[in-house]
DNA sequence: ACTGTCTTTCAGAAATTTCTGAAATTACAG
DNA sequence: CTGTAATTTCAGAAATTTCTGAAAGACAGT
C-alpha cells in the first residue's frame, strides 16, 4: 500500500469501521480511498493501492454502486472504468440515510403492517399486537418526518439543523399565531 | 419454540434484521421476545422459547445490557434474574440513537480530529486533508444538532417531529422578527 | 472474426463470527 | 461452612462472510 501515513490511516480507519456501518473492510477502504482521492481511480489502481485482489475490488465497487455511493466515470481515450464519490457531501449524507432507511427500517415497517392484520389468538398475542402497533406508529412518525426533511433543499436543511433547539422558541412563539396541525396537537 | 404464529414471526424478523442493525440473530430475537412479552422473563425461559443454548442467551443478554436496551428485574422469592425492555418507547429510541452514535460516529470523529493535526506531506495529502476537514465539519454540525435534540423533553421532540417541514414556514416568518443566530446565518 | 484489454463471475480457501457444552464462578439459603 | 441453584466464561465446533485465482464474458480496434 503506497500511500502516505495520513491517507493510510484514513483508509484503515474506514476499513475497521466498515463492519459497524454494515459494509465490509474492503468496501470501507475503497470508499475512503475514493473519497479523498484528487482524481477518479480505476479498479486496477485501487487494487494496487489497497493490496486487494482485482476481483475483490470489483465486488466492492459493485456493492458501493448498489448503495449509490460511487459514480462511474470515463476518461478520454481510455476504456477502463473510473470511479469517484459524489463531490457534494450533503448528497452523500442523503444517500446514506436513504439507503440505511431502505435496508434497516422499511422491511420492519412492512413486517409490522403485515402482522397487524393477523387476528390475536390469546391474551399474550393481544399484548404483543399492542406493542407492535405502538412501535409501528413511532416508526411512522419518524419516517414521516424523514420524508419531510428529505424534500427540503440543502440550504434549508442546514439552516434548520444549525438552529437546533432554538427552533423550540420559534415554535412556542409562532404556534400562538399560526394554528397547530391536528397531528402536532394530538402528539403534545 | 412454543410461540404463537404472530410472536414467532416477529421474533424471526428481528433475528433476520439483527445483522443489518449491528447485532446478531440471537440478540435480535431475544430483544423481540422481551419487547412483546407481558412480563419479565428469565434466561431459562428465553432459552426455552427461542431454542438457544443457555450460554448463548447469557451472552446475548450481556450484549443487550451493554447497549442499555434491557433492564434487570427481580421477583419476590426468586433469585433468578429477570429481564424486560424499558416500557417507554421513546426512551428506547433515544438509547438506540445514542449507542449507534457512540459506536458508529464518535470513533470516526475522533480519528478525523486526530488526523487533522498531521502535517500534509504533499499535494495529495493536502487534498485529502481538505476532504477530511469538510467531512469533520459536517459530522460536527449533525452531532451538534443531535446534542440539541437530545436535550429536549419527549413531548417537545414529538411536537417538532410532527410539524415536519411546516417548521420551515415558522422559521421563515419568525426570522423576520427574532434575529437569526450567527451560526444559522453562516450556514444559509 | 481475431486479439488484446478490461471486467465480472464463481467455486472453493481463508478468515471471522456465532453458538454450544463443559467447567468455573458467583450468590445465597440453610 | 456446605450444598445447590443460577450465571458466566471459554475452548473449540459450526455457520457465515469475505476474499482469491482462474475462467468466462464483454467489447474496442484491427
Amino acid at each position: 500500500m503506497h500511500l502516505s501515513t495520513l491517507q493510510q490511516e484514513f483508509v484503515l480507519h474506514f476499513g475497521e469501521m466498515g463492519s459497524r456501518w454494515g459494509i465490509n473492510r474492503t468496501v470501507g477502504q475503497i470508499y475512503a480511498l475514493l473519497f479523498m482521492s484528487e482524481r477518479p481511480l480505476n479498479a486496477e489502481e485501487i487494487s494496487e493501492k489497497l493490496n486487494f485482489s482485482r476481483s475483490n475490488v470489483s465486488m466492492g465497487l459493485k456493492e458501493l454502486q448498489s448503495w449509490n455511493l460511487v459514480r462511474l466515470r470515463h476518461m478520454p481515450d481510455d476504456r477502463r472504468d473510473y470511479f469517484t464519490t459524489p463531490d457534494d457531501l450533503w448528497q452523500i449524507v442523503r444517500t446514506l440515510v436513504a439507503e440505511r432507511k431502505k435496508r434497516e427500517i422499511d422491511p420492519t415497517l412492512a413486517k409490522l403492517r403485515e402482522l397487524q392484520l393477523q387476528v390475536p389468538k390469546d391474551e399474550a398475542d393481544a399484548h404483543a399486537h399492542a406493542k407492535m402497533r405502538e412501535l409501528r406508529e413511532l416508526i411512522e412518525l419518524l419516517t414521516g418526518w424523514y420524508d419531510d426533511m428529505q424534500r427540503l433543499k440543502t440550504e434549508r436543511l442546514v439552516q434548520l439543523l444549525a438552529l437546533g433547539s432554538k427552533l423550540q422558541k420559534f415554535v412556542d412563539n409562532a404556534s400562538q399565531i399560526v394554528p397547530m396541525t391536528r397531528q402536532a396537537k394530538e402528539a403534545s
